[in-house]
DNA sequence: TTGTAGCCTTTTTTT
DNA sequence: AAGGCTACAA
């Protein structure tokens, strides 16, 4: 076994880290300090130097990216295999676990694993099913409140009685239902797998028998119930090992608590505490951008990021006239840099929401850089994608009514709504999924069927049937395409014109690719088709323009957390975009944003573009919009602001200079102040139509966001 | 009853 | 821009 060099690969705060004995460690890492960095040579240093077996090892991330990451760099230090370490997602792992217990977790052997969309669905037809009016009762945050629940470790049996009686029901019912159609949804894999250590004290013993180093990254990221999870396997004689940056947490509206950080030390016994301060990555005046901002926040541990590194270029600010412009700009520099020798691949596009990465595409593409999309419009998710894995889910587990319902009439084979209400209706007196009902239909006289209706149906139960008996013999990818032709999915693309259908057809062409490559992949299976089933839940599968092995970065910023890139581009720091402000505006939830602007200007390690534009097409109309104000947050001397003209490179102390075009014939600005007979004093942040339809979006200090028709609105300018 | 064209609303972030 | 919903034709 070649000797690792810790001491040259690591400086002197990291090694301590690394070399210390075992037992419960907690890691305080700020962005760029070597976490990742720390956190695989610690891995090396187990196996190494204190003999621990790599089977003993758990490497838990939270993103799938952020795993693949670090097995590639323990595989390239670690000189011998890391067979048998178990890496993954707190969720690709709980599968993991699941699919080997689940006799003992109550679950079927091929049991379902729902995306976030299946269990909207699910919800949607649970309200309706009930006649609860979907404007009294949102099925979105009806799911939210299902997965705070879960997340908490709450079922519905076990729920305060402060919660609203109606939300309380359709979470029965909606437990019920993936019980009966053996699914499981995100937070179960966790709340299940939590369950079977409580319940099964034989196989809590052996993970914590084998697990006996669990390694956590981004610790600030676990909820309440991943950490009890991990008490639980911890059992006060484990060694855990956290890495954490309470800055760096984005995850608040998932359930995340970042003060998983402070209670580690009450939590965990004997927890030595390392703190990583001196930032690697990024230049000196990238640093400070990012110090400014952030200490905007109250609600910190408290921690300064320095550096040795040269001070290196001024963060550049770009304001754009539109998003045209941000784009056009972007594509400009990314083509200068080309010139300048930095690869595309060094370069990154970062954005806040996954819609914004759409003009930038265009622009990419029309001027011919090849580029690669992480997550956002995910491959699986696409809806003709989502229609082939239906169809297989149906294969392996006829009792999965959300893939039964996506799939009984599409394409449309003469069962319409009408007859679907009425499976429903039978099947929820008699407590069984779809498929069984209808399966029941073929035996037995029914007057709400009519006869053509039933010969549909039994067309389809034969589909279904043909092909699961022809499953043994067939590959996976030959599976796919018996479905794409069976099912006449192939025909029915294929009859319609237009470029969409052929677009579907391509893709679907793609995932025949796409389940060859998994084969490979995965040579050692045991079941290659549940695997490609839950794998397609899990992961989203990155989107690729065209294939290049050079391809400019594009991703939100929130899969970007734990990268790094030479360059960076942060684009759409507009108030409403950045911070973000669908949800309610409390101050927490600003501080999630900040942070999330301190994740996204950490990210770059020598030049950092922001950009903004006072005007975006959003929603299909084009709309004012007025500068973040984190931008306002970051002294001006810290920013250079550019022009698009690449030549004239011009210092301002202004960087948010008023727009003339806020001038308006109604005689308002945007940032104007105006008083409202109810709603009192706020501010003009943005504007649509005109005329009589031209309405106001106003930030009243009092009542919060609001559009008003300025006709009606009666509003006294200040 | 089903299929579809066109209207209406609606967009955070990930597993 | 895309999905859901409604109204209407077949």
């Amino acid at each position: 076994m070649s000797q690792l060099d810790f001491e040259n690969s690591l400086n002197d705060q990291q090694l301590i880290a690394v070399n210390c004995n075992e037992g419960n460690k907690l890691v305080l890492a700020g962005a760029g300090s070597g976490k990742t960095r720390v956190l695989t040579y610690r891995i090396a240093k187990l196996i190494q130097d204190f003999n621990v077996r790599p089977s003993d090892v758990l490497a838990l991330t939270f993103t799938n990216k952020a795993s693949r990451e670090m097995k590639d760099r323990i595989e390239s230090i670690l000189k011998i295999s890391s067979q048998g370490l178990w890496f993954g997602t707190f969720h690709g792992i709980c599968r993991r676990i699941l699919k080997i217990h689940w006799r003992e977790a109550e679950l079927s052997e091929r049991f379902t694993i729902l995306d976030s969309q299946d269990q909207l669905r699910l919800i949607k037809r649970i309200l309706k099913g009930n006649n609860y009016d979907e404007k009294l009762y949102d099925p979105k945050s009806i799911q939210s409140f299902i997965n705070r629940k879960k997340d908490n470790g709450h079922r519905s049996d076990n729920i305060s009685d402060k919660d609203d009686e109606v939300y309380v029901a359709i979470f029965k019912e909606y437990e019920n239902i993936l019980k009966q159609t053996m699914s499981v949804d995100f937070a179960d894999l966790i709340l299940k797998t939590y369950e079977l250590f409580l319940s099964h004290n034989q196989i809590l013993n052996y993970y914590i028998k084998r697990f006996k180093h669990i390694m956590v990254d981004e610790f600030q990221d676990t909820n309440l119930l991943q950490f009890k999870l991990l008490k639980l396997l911890n059992n006060d004689t484990g060694s855990l090992y956290a890495v954490g940056d309470d800055d760096q947490s984005i995850y608040g509206w998932r359930g995340a608590l970042s003060k998983n950080i402070r209670s580690f030390t009450d939590q965990f016994t004997d927890v030595e505490i390392f703190k990583l301060e001196q930032n690697y990555r990024s230049t000196n005046k990238i640093l400070k951008v990012a110090n400014s901002l952030i200490s905007h926040n109250k609600n910190r541990l408290g921690k300064e990021l320095w550096t040795a590194s040269e001070r290196g270029e001024t963060v550049k600010i770009f304001e754009a006239y539109n998003n045209d412009e941000e784009s056009s700009f972007i594509v400009d520099k990314i083509k200068m840099l080309e010139r300048d020798g930095y690869k595309k691949s060094e370069i990154a596009i970062l954005y806040r929401n996954n819609f914004l990465s759409r003009r930038l595409e265009e622009e990419l593409n029309g001027r011919g850089i090849p580029y690669i999309i992480y997550g956002g419009f995910r491959f699986f998710e696409r809806s003709e994608i989502k229609d082939m894995i239906a169809y297989l889910r149906v294969i392996v587990n006829p009792d999965d009514d959300s893939a039964f319902e996506r799939t009984i009439n599409n394409p449309p084979r003469g069962i319409g709504q009408k007859t679907i209400d009425i499976i429903r209706k039978f099947a929820k007196a008699d407590n069984r999924s779809l498929w069984k009902t209808i399966k029941s239909f073929q035996n037995q006289n029914n007057d709400e069927i009519s006869s053509r209706v039933k010969t549909s149906l039994t067309n389809y139960i034969s589909l279904i049937e043909i092909i699961s008996n022809e499953i043994n013999d067939l590959s996976l990818d030959e599976i796919l395409v018996k479905i794409y032709k069976e099912s006449k999915l192939k025909s029915y693309y294929s009859e319609q014109k237009g470029e969409e259908a052929i677009s579907k057809q391509e893709n679907i062409e793609e995932l025949f690719i796409t389940a060859e490559n998994f084969i490979k992949n995965n040579y050692d299976s045991e079941n290659i088709i549940d695997d490609f089933l839950d794998n397609a839940a899990l992961e989203a599968g990155d989107y690729q323009s065209k294939l290049d092995n050079d391809p400019v970065q594009l991703m939100t910023i929130h899969s970007a957390k734990g990268l790094e890139f030479p360059v960076v581009f942060l684009t759409g720091l507009e108030e409403g975009i950045f911070p973000n402000e669908n949800r309610k505006s409390g101050e927490d939830f600003l501080e999630e944003e900040r942070r999330l602007c301190y994740v996204a200007i950490t990210r770059a390690m020598k030049s950092l573009y922001i950009t903004f534009a006072n005007a975006r097409y959003l929603h299909g109309s084009y709309n004012y919009l007025m500068p973040s104000r984190f931008i306002s947050e970051i002294p001006d001397e810290l920013l250079e602001s550019v022009k698009s003209d690449n030549y004239q490179h011009v210092k301002s102390k202004n960087v948010i200079p008023m727009r003339k075009k806020d001038d308006h014939k109604h005689g308002f600005k945007i940032g104007q102040r105006v008083k409202h007979q109810k709603f009192g004093s706020g501010v003009v942040l943005s504007y649509e139509g005109e005329d009589d339809n031209l309405k106001l979006y106003i930030n009243f200090e009092d009542y919060g966001s609001k559009w008003l028709v300025l006709t009606y609105a009666h509003l006294e300018f200040l």
